[in-house]
Formats: structure tokens, C-alpha cells, sequence
DNA sequence: TAATATAATAACAACGTTGTTATTATGAGG
DNA sequence: CCTCATAATAACAACGTTGTTATTATATTA
């Protein structure tokens, strides 16, 4: 039988809502008393049960994060990151692999007092509803909850100034064209208006086609596009797997980054430094992400209004060896 | 405010402990009375409370899963079964993508019933405890939880005995041969052993070094041996994505499976047939291992023994389209 | 010194269930 | 028709907390 507030009650003498408000670190209660009480919990190991205190105060203290497509690493580490950034506010976080409909049925039963939406378009329906707030992050807007978004096309905007600062003009962007997903689209157009706004000149390969989002796509679409007679001076990749096959590629083919030929990736995320070749990327940094999610979820939690509401993230760029000023060759 | 059995009680003018039998299927309530309660609950949209339901019974009917390392396509295969698995018994699953430690920690919190490891050898060390049965898979022996096991050897053992059935005499293994991780030794060795059983002759391209578990490593190394002036004229791939990889490496090569070349998968997952080529596969199937594991704990469960016991499943091998007679050529 | 404000602690109801015990209605046997 | 077993339901304590209210001890003021 594990000890409750009552045992520790008897052990330092005193009631047992005072011990309840020792252990809440209340006001009311004398610092000396506070004192012996705490000791002895600590002393006789202590756990609180969870489902009484849920039982009374209504909160769960638990953020249900719902992941059904396990993949790509971006993903990955945002979702150690979350897990952090929730412990930081004293919450715990679990996650379920269903899909999103019964993940929210299971999450009501355990009454989280918030989750979190990771999924692509297809899945979330605008029909969805939930008894507590809910933020979603890379799925569709087709749903009511609240979103966070990033501005991909600035993202490809800052990319391109770089490069062209670098002197970089024939530049190649590697990435899925694919119509159903909509963030891959927006990186896609982001690039084309960049190109323009910069008046670059755009080749056959400027517009690589990965038709994937893995690795070997990224892969497969670089070995393709050297291929070709004329090669570019600079390349985007458009994810973070994706750019790490475009470097495999590039380091099997000989060509030497950022000597030969330069490249940032899409993603921010630490993983990007520990590639072959340190990338240099661009994106909204993985914590940042974290950070901003949870800082919705917990405002809408506080407030309780169920408004859904849309923020969106601007990238960042973030410079390592991968870029050179342009050969003069 | 949510819908109580009180509530419920009120609406069909009965005392809410007669709910509470109704809501329960007790015998001890008439059929009549019992039809009414149930009407009355389905139609007001009762949801039971799971903290007080818990407080009372100390039970929370939820099993912690541990993942800590989020890939590998058998994996996620298997958290899915597992979820379904669990689901069947009436129970619900969570996972915690913290460390073994912690998220043993965390579930002790919420009053799991039962926990589930999957980890790599490393993380789990044997000084571990907790309240509740655990059983680990996947994981090394050095822990003191309950563990189900494969049979890797016995699984080489078929791969071949079928392959030189089929008139192979040339066979490779492509798989990892790190020291670290023991389930990929046991491959190694198993295949080993198994060729000198039959006395079949091993050449330098018998066993290959992946160096690594992801697919890409299995189309590197697949690439790597078929430069070499002799070709076996079949493969045994170590894992999914090793022979995701081979597949791969060989269709570009343009050999035709299995006219030109035979090759089978460790791994029985259901991925195994719908990869380019649908693949013979050898191991445990996905579905068994996930009953096991779940029977498993729920035995320890019932029985309240926490005596941790070791069960070994043995392999099966699927038959596909990837297996030939040998070409008399 | 008595009355009164204040600080500290104790007592207790409540949260929504389950399971045990008490009460009431129903039917059988004499 | 009365007793007694039995079936059905009601009443109630318990689970381990929190938060509100009641009680006690202590200090302050007139």
C-alpha cells in the first residue's frame, strides 16, 4: 500500500490537510511545520496519487500529443523537444499513434487538459471536435483548431538572397512537387518567386523533382540532375532527409561542398550539423517550433477561449560550412 | 460539467450504486431495471470518470509503451499491433519517448498496470525496478524485466535450408556485423552456421558488412558486392530496410528477381509484400509477436509474479515472389 | 484584564466511482 | 395469515486528494 498524505499526517502530527498544504507549498502553513512535514514525506518516499488529485481539481496535467505517421527525423526531434518544453511547465506529455479521431476519444477519457495535432493534410477532418484545446502543427488548415504555421516562401526568399549575395546565379532547388501537400508546395513557389525576384536565370535544372520526401529521393534526384550537362553553383534542399541524400550524392560524385558547389537545407534542426558536411540551413530553429506550440496550447488552456487561432513562425537562417562565395572560375 | 452516475440515477429513479452495478453488467440488478439504466446513460452521453474509477479500484487499465528511439519500419508496425492488441483486452496504450528511466518514473505516476520496452542493448541497465510487470523486447538481456526473445539463428537456419532447396549454392548474407548489437550477431552467426550445415561453399561475397540498418546501407553494400567479379545467386537481407535496399541496388543493376537473382528478407512484416518486388520473408511475424508480448504481460499481470521470464518465439518463413529454382544456366 | 483581531491548524465536505452492508419488497411454506 | 428465505434495490463508507469553514492559540488594543 503506498503512503498517502494521512500516513505523513501521523508521522509529524499534524492533520492531514495541513500536510496537503504543506506539500502544495501554501502560505498557511508555518514554515516551521512546512519544514518537518516535508522531510518526513521525503523521508517515508512519497508519491502522490494522481488520480485523486485529478479526481478534485479536474486537471490531468497531461498534454496528449497525437502522432500517427512515425517518420522523418525533423519530426523526431520536435517531439523531444515538446516533450521538454511541457516538463518545463510541470506537465507530462504522451503520445498515441492512432489516428487522430480516436486518439481525441482516448485523450478525452484520460481528460489531458490539452493535445497536440501532428499529421499530414489528408487525414484531419473540419469536423473534429475536443473538450479542451488543441494545436496542430504541420497539417492542413482544413481543420478547427488552432495552427502553427511557417512562412515557407520567406524561408526560400532568405535562402536565395543569401546565395546571390554569395554571387551565386544558377541555383537548383531539390524537393517533392507532389500537389497533395500543401507546406512542400509553398517552399516550391517560395523558390520560383525568389528566382524571380532576384532576376535569376532558371535552367532545366533548376527545378529538381525528388517526388519523395526520404532520403534516397533527395539522392537519386542530385545523381539525375549531374547527370545533365550543365550543373548549377548552389543548391536548396527542400527537407532535411532530402538534403542529406543531395549531400551523399554530391560527396560520391567527388564534388567538394562548399568548394565546388554550395547548399542549404530546409529544417532547422541540430541534425543538420552533424551531416557529413555541416549545413548550412534555413528554417524556424526545432525549439523555437517547440517552444511556440506549447506557448499557444498553454494561453488557450489559461484562457480558456477555444478560439482557434493561426501563428505563424518566420524562419531563420542559420550559417555553417556549406556555402561559399561563388566560384570565379 | 460532465454527466455523473448521479445524474444518471436521478433520470431513472434508482440509487446511482444501482447505476454503478448496471453500468458494470452485474447480475445483481433485474434485466428490466438494468435496460433502463443503460437507455438513460446512452442517451444522456455518459462518459465515466477514469480518476475516480481509478481512486477506487487502483487500477488505471493502461500499459506504458517505451520507445525511446523512434524508427525502423518493423517497429512501427509492431507499436501498431501492439496498440490493437491492447485495445482488445479493454486496455489503453500510451508511449513515452523519454529514456527507459524517466518514463518508467512517469508511468509510475499515472498507475500503468504494465509497461512495454522496446529499446537498443545500451540504454537499459539492470539495476532497474518497478511496480508494475514489464516486458521488454528487442532489448538486451541485461535487465531484470521479462523478455521475449527471437530464435535469429533458427531463422538463418530456414532461410537457407529453403534456399538450397531450391538448388542455391551461392548464397550471400548482407546484414550489420557491429559488435554491439547482439540481435544482428545472431543473424550473422546463424547464417553462418547454417552454410557450413549444409556444406555449401562460402566466397569472399558471403558475407557482407551493411554497416548500418537503414536502407540505404543495404543498397551500398548490395552495389559494392555486385562490382565483384562473381555473384551469388541468392541474398538473405538481415532486416526490412537492409533488403528494401538490396531490392533497390539490384533492379538498377537490372537484374530481375527472382529470374536472375533470389533474395529473402528477415522480418515478416506486412511491408515485406509491398515492396517493388513482394519479398519471401523469414522471422516472427509481426502480428505473433505483438500477441506474445502482450500475453506475456498480461499473465505477469493477472498472476501478480513478477518473476521475470524469458520466452522464445520461433520463425516462420512467408513465401512471395522473390525465390526461384536455381537457373541451370 | 477583557475584548478582539489574527495566525495557525484542524475538521470536514466534496470529487465520481466501487463494493459491502442495510433495507425493503416479493414469494414460498407451514 | 404469518414467518422466513430471497431477490432487488438503497444506503453508505471508502479511495486520496483539495479547498472551504470551523476551531484553537496567540498577539494586540482599549
Amino acid at each position: 500500500m503506498a503512503i498517502t498524505i494521512k500516513d505523513i499526517a501521523k508521522a509529524a502530527g499534524v492533520s492531514y490537510s495541513t500536510v496537503s498544504k504543506a506539500l502544495n507549498d501554501s502560505p498557511l502553513v508555518q514554515p516551521k511545520t512546512k519544514e518537518k512535514i516535508l522531510t518526513a514525506a521525503r523521508q517515508m518516499g512519497y508519491e502522490p496519487n494522481f488520480a485523486a488529485k485529478q479526481l478534485v481539481t479536474k486537471q490531468s496535467k497531461t498534454i496528449g500529443l497525437i502522432w500517427p505517421t512515425l517518420e522523418r527525423a525533423a519530426h523526431s526531434t520536435l517531439v523531444t523537444q515538446l516533450n521538454n518544453e511541457i516538463k518545463k511547465r510541470g506537465f507530462s506529455m504522451f503520445l498515441s499513434v492512432n489516428p487522430v479521431d480516436s486518439s481525441l476519444e482516448l485523450f478525452k477519457r484520460f481528460h489531458v487538459d490539452g493535445a497536440i495535432i501532428f499529421d499530414e493534410e489528408s487525414v484531419v477532418s473540419t469536423r473534429l471536435t475536443a473538450p479542451f484545446p488543441v494545436v496542430s502543427y504541420g497539417a492542413g488548415r482544413q481543420h478547427p483548431f488552432s495552427l502553427i504555421d511557417v512562412n515557407y516562401q520567406q524561408a526560400m526568399l532568405q535562402a536565395v538572397d543569401y546565395l546571390q549575395q554569395l554571387g551565386h546565379r544558377s541555383i537548383s532547388f531539390i524537393g517533392d512537387f507532389s500537389p497533395i501537400d500543401s507546406r512542400q508546395q509553398e517552399k516550391y513557389m517560395g523558390f520560383q518567386k525568389a528566382m524571380n525576384h532576384f532576376q535569376l536565370p532558371v535552367h532545366p535544372h533548376s527545378f529538381i523533382n525528388s517526388a519523395g520526401l526520404e532520403w534516397f529521393d533527395g539522392y537519386q534526384a542530385t545523381k539525375r540532375m549531374l547527370r545533365a550537362a550543365t550543373r548549377p553553383t548552389a543548391i536548396i534542399g527542400a527537407s532535411y532527409d532530402i538534403s542529406a541524400g543531395v549531400v551523399r550524392a554530391l560527396r560520391e560524385t567527388n564534388l567538394i561542398i562548399p568548394k565546388d558547389i554550395s547548399i542549404i537545407g530546409y529544417d532547422n534542426i541540430p541534425q543538420m550539423a552533424t551531416l557529413e558536411v555541416p549545413l548550412t540551413s534555413i528554417g524556424v530553429p526545432v525549439e523555437l517550433i517547440a517552444e511556440q506550440i506549447v506557448s499557444l496550447l498553454f494561453e488557450q488552456l489559461d484562457h480558456k477561449s477555444s478560439e482557434p487561432l493561426t501563428r505563424t513562425l518566420e524562419p531563420v537562417l542559420t550559417e555553417r560550412n556549406s556555402c561559399a562565395r561563388v566560384n570565379p572560375a
